[in-house]
RNA sequence: CCAGCGGUGACCGAACGGUUAGGUGACAGUCUGUAAAACUGUUUUGAGCAGGUUCGACUCCUGCCCGCUGGA
């Protein structure tokens, strides 16, 4: 067996209930690639969801106020993937986080470097048109790859100048490649018109809303500070600076934008990292379709 | 009824007698250890209405309409 099924998509797109209802067919164990609900005790603001009888690997593994990154990502996912295809079952990844699937599915040479907070510390505090002539004295050739978006991303400059200083491998644009573990993929991604997402994302807000989200809150603050790297999630920085009690409208409606907006990049990601199949769930028969997709592909030479 | 302040593009909101405000939203994107992150591009010269002054008015003047505040 090394099968992989991946799911995904944008957010209320009903991932999980199909992952839960594969994995009950085929003797499957899900994986999430989220980035958000792997922390412990935002169960509410992320939406977790505990299904019965079915485990989900890859959520609740660390606090709040640690540090994570698709590269620890990619380490546990894969050795997640293995165990359960050991098992002879079938490893579903599930999730929104486009560039933790993207980890899993592409080798990305740059992962074996790691972090240099000791630098980032310096570069953080230097302002862009510094930060792009550091990098231009360092990597003048990948300097002038870099497009508009990137150039002006201080985020990803240092990064690249954390890579080139690291002298063990420069980062040249497309060296991505198919990891080696040659697992047999299928891809499905499932979508929706941007209307249906924002009807959902606004009652499932309002739910969660209902659901004590605001108590959570409060909870987490008891033991973490907005700052750290947790807190940083929709649902929950949208809150910074308030009291948590009295009129909260703004707050939310702004949550409500910013959810919007988030499942739009989601959409704009799937729709260029081309996954095998693209399924539109407002289509009344996407069930089927999805089913004799899967059924096909779990068949072939098993 | 009187007085004061104000009416700017989907929304918020400046400056200025002639030159792109800016922000938000929206739309389209970027993506190799923060990714529910960070970043990029685009969004018909718009000015409550009617006149006037001026070479030229969003900007000055007059009238009207609407809103807020204060006073009878």
């Amino acid at each position: 067996m090394n099968k992989l099924l991946i799911i995904s998509g944008p957010t209320a797109t009903g991932k999980t209930d199909l992952a839960v209802r594969i994995a009950k067919k085929y003797n499957g164990e899900i994986i999430s690639a989220d980035s958000r609900q792997i922390y412990r005790g935002m169960d509410i603001g992320t939406g977790k969801d505990h299904p019965k009888n079915i485990k989900i690997h890859l959520i609740d593994i660390i606090n709040p106020d640690e540090k994570f990154s698709v590269a620890q990502y990619q380490k546990l996912a894969l050795t997640k993937i293995t165990e359960i295809q050991n098992k002879n079952k079938l490893p579903i990844i599930v999730g929104g986080t486009g560039l933790y699937i993207d980890s899993v599915i592409n080798h990305k040479p740059t992962f074996d470097i790691k972090p240099n907070y000791f630098l980032r510390f310096f570069l953080d505090r230097l302002p862009i048109f510094i930060l792009q002539k550091i990098y231009f004295i360092l990597d003048k050739k990948n300097y002038l790859t870099l497009n508009n978006s990137d150039v002006n991303n201080s985020r990803r400059l240092i990064r690249r100048i954390e890579i080139k200083l690291s002298n063990k491998n420069s980062l040249l644009k497309g060296t991505s490649f198919p990891n080696d573990k040659g697992f047999c993929i299928l891809h499905i991604s499932l979508t929706d018109s941007i209307e249906n997402i924002i009807k959902k994302i606004d009652t499932r807000i309002q739910s969660r809303l209902k659901a004590g989200l605001i108590n959570e809150i409060k909870n987490l603050l008891k033991k973490y500070k907005w700052s750290d790297p947790g807190l940083n999630t929709l649902a929950y920085k949208e809150f910074v600076g308030t009291d948590l009690v009295s009129a909260l409208h703004k707050e939310i409606q702004v949550w409500q934008i910013h959810e919007h907006q988030y499942a739009r990049r989601q959409k704009t990601w799937f729709k260029k990292f081309t996954p095998d199949f693209f399924i539109d769930i407002s289509k009344p028969d996407y069930q089927d379709k999805i089913n004799n997709i899967v059924t096909k592909w779990y068949n072939k030479n098993i």
